[in-house]
RNA sequence: GCUGAGGUGCCGGAAGCUGGUAAACGGGUCAGCCUGGAAAGCUGAUGUACCUUCAUGGUACGCGUGGGUUCAAAUCCCACCCUCAGCGCCA
């Protein structure tokens, strides 16, 4: 959410900002939005003063009652105002939640470096790591391999859950730990504090969260309780201060969140859905940062060394990606897309990094100041990057580390996490 | 899930809870005075929104949240959320 005041007295910059996202539904609501907000205003400033009428003449009524006088005449008065009050009420009180809603709609201001285009033909590689895997056979799908060998099972996924559900078995749940488990040594070496979240929310803190299309798309909803199960551990995060006042000088508040992920993938028709790529659940470690405006975009390209050493110390064939203005969505003001190697020689996303500056911080009311006592001196600012997403990595290991004989090589640094194992194989 | 107590400012915490302009007392922070400088002391300020202005000033809102009754709600009524204590259930 972008501060009214803002889009009052800075339009220009707004609206220039919003042609550059390719969306010109977008500028009817901003100017619907002014509209609305010129209209509440001048409604407001009314009612106010009927309100002090109101105020005044319920003393007089006071005062009357004490001397023991009847008060008919502003009694009668009264009703008359406060018939008009309530009716105006309601007025502001749609006004209010229809500029709101506006408001929410309106999209962050992007940061200049973000490419403008269309969509995501147009994102700007950034760099790339490492070297396309070299086959002298024809490599196979990860969802292939593990049903070779034995590790995984769709069909009775499905059976069971329903479609993109999954057993995972044998060596291939120890990887899956195993990652999660080096993902929280490294980032904990780097100052990030492990957070297990709650794995379901309240509607109010996930409304500060996420776009309301996304209650419909991505979230799983517990019938007949105030309870959504969370998409990504960023949820919960960054919902953890809502309504609070951080102090500055704790600032940055770094972590590293870990939790099971559930989506509906409902806007999926389309997408690449292929084995473990889309799934219905999914782990996730992932990292998320409270901090200062002047700290933000330093912490950006912190966090995404992140994630890079995660995959660099996998072995993995990566690249970055400068997501442009078309693509980016409603919410950050930059994000880098990380996207890996696959068999079929395309690139696909394995975890995307956003610097939210103050838009996810003021919808959820999460502001800061330099000192006990002190007076509250703005929002801050959000960041939230996945560090690794166990079963997209593990395609990516499954991929590029297969073997002719079917097999798959296991990264070295995961071996000690998972008793020394150096190959997924068949048993 | 049940029973009981409670939720008040930037923080602690009291009174009001037989409806009539909420905030004692203590702490923090900021500004001013004092000082060579500081501490202490004293004085004032310290939430949100709207209108107005060069400065300023004015009004409304605010007692967990949302409704209701009333000219008027911290106070009365309803629903909900949360905390604490006890009981129950439970990996």
């Amino acid at each position: 959410m972008l501060d009214i005041k803002l889009v009052r007295e800075n339009t220009s910059l707004v609206r220039e900002n919003l042609k550059k996202r390719n969306n010109p539904e977008k500028l009817k609501l901003l100017d619907e939005l002014l509209k609305v907000d010129t209209e509440w205003r001048k409604l407001q400033t009314q009612t106010n003063s009927l309100k002090q009428k109101r105020n005044q003449l319920s003393i007089d009524v006071a005062r009357s009652k004490r001397m023991g006088k009847p008060a008919k005449k502003e009694l009668a008065e009264a009703k008359k105002v406060d018939a008009l009050i309530q009716k105006n009420d309601k007025k502001l009180a749609k006004l209010e939640t229809k500029g709101r809603m506006l408001l929410l709609s309106i999209p962050n201001l992007l940061h200049g470096s973000v490419p403008v285009g269309e969509d995501e033909n147009d994102s700007i590689e950034v760099r790339r790591w490492g070297e396309p895997p070299q086959f002298d056979f024809r490599p196979k799908s990860h969802l292939e391999i593990l049903q070779d060998l034995d590790l995984i099972d769709v069909e009775r996924g499905a059976k069971v859950a329903g479609e993109r559900f999954y057993y995972l078995k044998g060596d291939l749940v120890l990887l899956d730990l195993a990652l999660q488990k080096f993902a929280l040594d490294v980032l904990r070496k780097v100052g990030f504090t492990i957070i297990e979240p709650p794995l379901m929310i309240k509607r109010k803190p996930y409304e500060g969260v996420i776009d309301l299309s996304d209650f419909e798309m991505v979230t799983y909803k517990i019938e007949g309780e105030d309870a959504y199960m969370i998409a990504t551990s960023e949820h919960p995060i960054s919902a953890m201060f809502m309504d609070e006042i951080l102090e500055g000088n704790k600032l940055p508040l770094l972590f590293a969140g870990i939790s099971p992920c559930f989506r509906k993938e409902v806007g999926a028709h389309g997408k690449y859905t292929k084995g473990l790529f889309r799934t219905h659940h999914f782990n996730k470690v992932e990292q998320f940062v409270f901090c200062l405006p002047e700290q933000s975009w330093k912490l950006h390209e912190d966090i995404q060394r992140n994630c890079e050493l995660l995959y660099q110390s996998l072995g993995l064939h990566y690249r970055v990606v400068n997501v442009c203005t078309g693509d980016i969505g409603n919410i950050a003001a930059k994000k880098y897309d990380t996207e890996f190697w696959m068999a079929d020689g395309k690139f696909r996303e394995i975890g995307s990094n956003s610097n939210c500056t103050d838009y996810q911080a003021r919808r959820l009311g999460i502001r800061y100041r330099e000192g006990e006592g002190k007076p509250v001196k703005g929002f801050v600012h959000t960041l939230n990057n996945t560090a690794l997403a166990t079963s997209r990595t593990m395609i990516a290991i499954i991929e590029q580390f297969q073997q002719r004989d079917g097999s798959v090589v296991i990264p070295k640094v995961l071996r000690p996490y998972m008793f020394g194992i150096e190959k997924l194989e068949k048993k």
